[in-house]
DNA sequence: CTGGATCCATGATGATACTG
DNA sequence: CAGTATCATCATGGATCCAG
């Protein structure tokens, strides 16, 4: 096994926390399983460029660490990994490198960078967020690439569910289907080609208004 | 040169902020700066284990991304090394670090392991914002191992500020004399012995009132 | 097919010593 | 005081392979 067991020796709760989550990949194994539990398929589709061997060792990590709970049953061939509340309580921190990358280390995409639907729609509700939004709540699905998403505001912070297929006995305000790289384009450059918004009119054109300010945010 | 270009290659904002500040050590220099300029030799000593190999390099690095500014004066020797104001966006994310680090990767003092007044002050105040505090604007000056900080409260956010003498136009509430061994021992173990509180009785009750509250946080 | 493990190459970090 | 230089070690990346 031999775990990573490196420490900084400071008697500093920072160092602490940094000796959990601070490797390489770490924090962005817990991004994507803030948005629901995942198979290590699903997680290497979406951390692209991680070895399945350092994939697997980060898990074992905060597995021991208490972040991440596995779950495994017999004569199922899945195993599913998913956050205990712990791992969770990171979700802060996790928004708050998405609040910082939004405001200082944006760059457009690079040729050959994937992207993928769940961090387009953690970005765009981060800087919802940071436009100072309207403080309404709402519930938006998505339809993209075939997989399912919804993005939620309580009024007050905003959270995107990954797997979410849509709720009788919670519709959306507005269901939005396209493809990944139509969304972006509709984000970024204003082109609704290819992007489907059904919904009552006025909670579509509060769609609108609120997913225009991402482009405003990266271009200050 | 050859700085550390490593990226993701992901599309999303926390991989950017990753890039910039993800790889070991990082974290721990914007730390220790957040409580104010510092030199090459104060950062070696609070960041006990470091090389100044590493330490050089991160500090270019974060420079290169516009989160350190390095002020470098002819005929002066010592170089200081400041946070940008992007650098000090990053407050949130280590204060997140620090309360996330504080209830759930608590480690009493190891063995041999180095206690620094400025870790030991972060992890109090965190932990009494931590415990609810009681939302009054506060400002101790402590003077541990003959060097100055202070510890302030707007009544909603607690700071620690490095090398802070008392300033006359501003007057802290109470000044707390120790070594930082002896501060440790009082807020860990409630002894205060060889630790000396002045400043008005209410504002002394006041003090001795929210320092208990690291010991119960950690103990739960 | 999913969920990894193994082997090797490379690059990042650590230890120690030394210098302008 | 503020770093560099050198060498050793460890973590990570890339490719391939394997078991259920």
């Amino acid at each position: 096994m031999t775990r990573n067991a490196r420490t900084y020796g400071h008697f500093c709760a920072v160092a602490r926390a940094l000796e959990r989550v601070g490797d390489r990949w770490s924090l962005l194994v817990i991004r994507d399983l803030l948005t629901g539990a995942k198979r290590f398929t699903d997680l290497m589709e979406r951390l692209g460029g991680i070895t399945p061997k350092t994939l697997s060792q980060r898990l074992g990590e905060l597995d021991d660490a208490g972040i991440v709970e596995t779950d495994r049953e017999p004569g199922r061939r899945e195993v599913w990994y998913r956050l205990t509340p712990a791992g969770a309580d990171l979700g802060p921190i996790v928004d708050g490198l998405s609040w910082w990358g939004l405001r200082h280390a944006w760059r457009w995409p690079q040729p050959g960078e994937p992207l993928h639907a769940e961090h387009l729609l953690r970005s765009a509700v981060q800087a919802i967020g940071l436009a100072g939004g309207d403080h309404q709540p709402a519930r938006w699905h998505f339809r993209l690439d075939s997989a399912d998403y919804l993005a939620e505001s309580d009024g007050h912070e905003w959270s995107v569910t990954a797997s979410a297929a849509p709720d009788a006995d919670a519709p959306p305000d507005v269901t939005v289907t396209a493809t990944t790289a139509a969304l972006a384009a509709l984000i970024f450059a204003g082109a609704d080609t290819g992007v489907t918004i059904t919904g009552e009119l006025r909670a579509v054109q509060r769609f609108h208004r609120l997913i225009g300010t991402l482009a405003g945010v990266t271009g200050a």
